[in-house]
Order: C-alpha cells, then sequence, then structure tokens
DNA sequence: GTCTATACCGTGATAGAC
DNA sequence: GTCTATCACGGTATAGAC
C-alpha cells in the first residue's frame, strides 16, 4: 500500500502482497474490464479467486480500495517506464536548449501505453482502459493516493512540452497536455466508442493503428497556434 | 420513448411525459450528475421527485431506462441544433466545392455544446457531462436508441468535414472527427479531470476559456498530415 | 496474522391490492 | 395509475476459528 515508489528506481519497487491478496487482484483487474467496476461483484471476484468473500475487505478495505489497488500496481510500472524515457529523450538532446522535438515528449508516453496495450498477457491492457475510466469519472480517493507520482510525472512532462513549444504560455501548455494525455488514453480504451458513430468502419483495436491515426492529430493539436489565429487554410 | 425524432422539425417533436414521469426526469437528472449514477438510488430520486419508488419502475421499466430517458431528452434538442447548424454553413458556401473551412465545421457542433454548458438553468450543463460518461462507458441499450438519429449526424459531419479536408481518405476523416468529438466533450465535462495534473493551475469550469482552448487544438489535430509526415517544426 | 462464516442494511425490481 | 409489501442481491462489518 505504499504511496509513492517511484523515486527510488533500485530494483522492483512493487509492494509486497500475500498469495491471496495477489489472486484477488488478478481476478478483479479481468473482471472489472470485462463487466465494469459496478457489475463486478466482490462474490464473484472471490468465487472466481477461490478465496473467501471477507477476504477481501480484509486485504484491502473496500471494493473502491481494491479498485485503486489494482489500478496502482499496473500504474507504478507504466509511469517509471515514461519517466526513464523522458530521460533517455532529454540525455540525448543534453547540448541544445529547445531541440526537444514535440513527437518525440510525446511517443515517451505513448510508447509505454503501446506496450501495455500490446501485452494483455500480464494484464497489461487491462490498465489502460481503467485509466479511461478514471479520467472520467470521480475518484477522489484514487487521485489523492497517485497524486504524488502522477504530479510528479505531468510536471516532467509539462518541462518537457514547454522547451519543445517555446512560444506558448505555461498555462497553454498545461492545456495541451492535458488534451493529448485525455486523447490518448481514451482512444487506448477504446470501449466501443467508435461503434457509437453509427457503423464503424473503423476498428480500434490494433494498437499500432490507434497510434499511427493518434499521434499525428495529438502533435499537430500540440503545435497549434497560441489563441485566436485563424491560421491560414 | 420515440427513438427518432430529428426527421421532422416541425415544432417541438419532444414525446410527451406525464406529470409525474417529468419530476422523476427532472429530479435524477440532477442528481444523476451531482452524485453519479451508482451513487443516485432510486428512492433517493423518488423522493426528490415526489412520488412513489414503484412510479420509476412503472413509467420507465429500469433505472437504465431512466438513465437513458433522462439522456435522449437533452441529446435530440442538442443533435437538432447541431444540424441546423451544419445546413445554414453549408447553404451559406453553396456555390464552392470545397470552400468549408474546417474551423467553422467543427464550431457547428461545438456552439450548441457551449450553449448548453452556459445554461444550467434548464439543465443543459447536466446533458455535457452525461454525455462524457456515455462515451466512455458500455451503455449498449443506450447507443441502439441513439444509433439512428447519432448516425445520422456523424455521416453528416464526415461529409462536411471530408470536403473541409479533401486530402485524407474517408478512414481518417472518420477517425478525426471522432478525436474532435471525444476531447470537446470530455473537456466540457470536466469531471475534475485537470485536477488530475496535481496542483491544476487551469480552471476547467469556464466553458468560453474551454472553448477558446480545445478548438484550436482539435482543428489543428484534424488539419494534420494524412499518415507518417513528419511536418516540418 | 489469516482466513472463515454469518448477519446487517440499503439497493433495484416485482407482484398484487386499490 | 398508484401504492404497499416483499424479494434477491449488493457491499460491509464483526465474531470467531486456525
Amino acid at each position: 500500500m505504499k504511496a509513492s515508489f517511484l523515486s527510488d528506481d533500485d530494483g522492483e519497487r512493487v509492494p509486497k502482497y500475500s498469495e491471496t491478496a495477489t489472486r484477488i487482484l488478478d481476478a478483479a483487474e479481468g473482471l472489472f474490464v470485462e463487466l465494469g467496476l459496478e457489475a463486478t461483484s466482490l462474490r464473484l471476484i472471490t468465487q472466481q479467486a477461490g478465496v473467501n468473500l471477507a477476504a477481501v475487505n480484509y486485504h484491502f478495505r473496500s471494493k473502491d480500495a481494491l479498485f485503486e489497488a489494482v489500478f496502482a500496481r499496473r500504474f507504478a510500472p507504466w509511469a517509471r517506464e515514461c519517466l526513464r524515457q523522458l530521460d533517455a529523450l532529454e540525455a540525448q538532446v543534453a547540448g541544445g536548449e529547445a531541440s526537444l522535438d514535440v513527437t518525440s515528449v510525446v511517443m515517451c508516453y505513448v510508447r509505454p501505453a503501446l506496450a501495455l496495450s500490446k501485452d494483455p498477457l500480464r494484464g497489461g491492457a487491462v490498465f489502460v482502459r481503467l485509466f479511461s475510466r478514471v479520467l472520467v469519472e470521480n475518484h477522489r480517493q484514487l487521485r489523492e493516493t497517485l497524486s504524488r507520482d502522477w504530479g510528479h510525472l505531468v510536471s516532467r512532462y509539462t518541462a518537457a512540452l514547454g522547451r519543445a513549444l517555446p512560444g506558448l504560455s505555461d498555462e497553454e501548455v498545461v492545456w495541451r497536455l492535458h488534451l493529448g494525455f485525455s486523447v490518448m488514453f481514451h482512444a487506448f480504451a477504446g470501449n466501443d466508442i467508435l461503434k457509437l458513430f453509427g457503423r464503424s468502419a473503423v476498428s480500434a483495436r490494433d494498437p499500432d493503428l490507434i497510434v499511427k491515426h493518434v499521434v499525428p492529430f495529438v502533435v499537430a493539436g500540440m503545435r497549434a497556434a497560441p489563441s485566436g489565429s485563424p491560421a491560414a487554410d
């Protein structure tokens, strides 16, 4: 239940869960994505995990807390990888001042999400869809738990994006980073959103296809002129 | 409970609800947004509406169906206004072929959403937030109910956007329209998403501010080069 | 410390009287 | 159309076994 395990990356800093707690986490993770949060009962989770109902209230203190644990378990490695890639990028262009490319910065958080999305064996794809739910729903407890790591990640990317977009104010940089994150995660989540658009000629299932279509959109959006410039057509 | 009331716009084509049904709808609408869908109990709704608990299961057949009714009541006028504005735009440039501006097309659906968002007296702001929830959650029943009107709206906007972006394939046009809609609604929903980003220096409450920041982002994203073009920095 | 059995109360839904 | 009574199921808390 450690809150912040991003600062030190000396090996695997994942909190140790007991055998039964891990079984609960695994079962819950799959069911939350498959059925949704509210449609998944604790009785179904514990039944599938082969543990007692009360165990979930012992190891985690509530259903919401269980959801947070499921989420946090995947969030930490992802965030660590995002920071690692950003470090590598900045080290690569250490000499220059504003030589950071917008696409490169965006790819630093897209690549880890893409990797997760393409590796469903370890429950990676689950996390991306859970993240999109967190973005739209109100999980105040989860936000507090993640605020430290998340805040660090965002401030790092804000700085990098600010360097890549020298003409923008700080406020606008934050806005565009926010929009960029939102678009990416909702696209990866792919909760049949496209199905809403009548017959979906688009298959949002292929992660590579998502990157191909979404990244240019996001990068161009970030590069847009500051405020009310009409931009020649 | 009429499904499609978009084709004919001869006055108010809103389905007639009884007195008690309307009171239920009004109460549910406010509570769903304030507390969320699952946190709002039918007992609370009926209590606030001053009707009996069983009434909600008589007029609507379930809680989910009630949610759909709440949503559909706001969706129809909004969609009608979006089509009206698109009609006006296309009539304005009737002479030329590809003279449609991307910004103008985007504003055709942004303006109605903005109007709703700025008019909370009639429960308009509610709809925008509900829409964002529908986008990320799986309301298959609701999708089927709306597929006709929604499909018509999307095909019209796809055509218009395709005219404004002659260099793009049909598939890419659909993708960008999809992304544009997603960004807009999630920004309007503003479910404290920005709060996730550590201390939010950005106040997402002012709808005009949202439009000011989001529209340039979306328009630039739609105008991005087709596939793998790096685009000069 | 871990795990289990069980009881509690609120929820959505339904049947049937009026 | 409306209301009362009742049902099965949900999350939660607790007492107690190992």
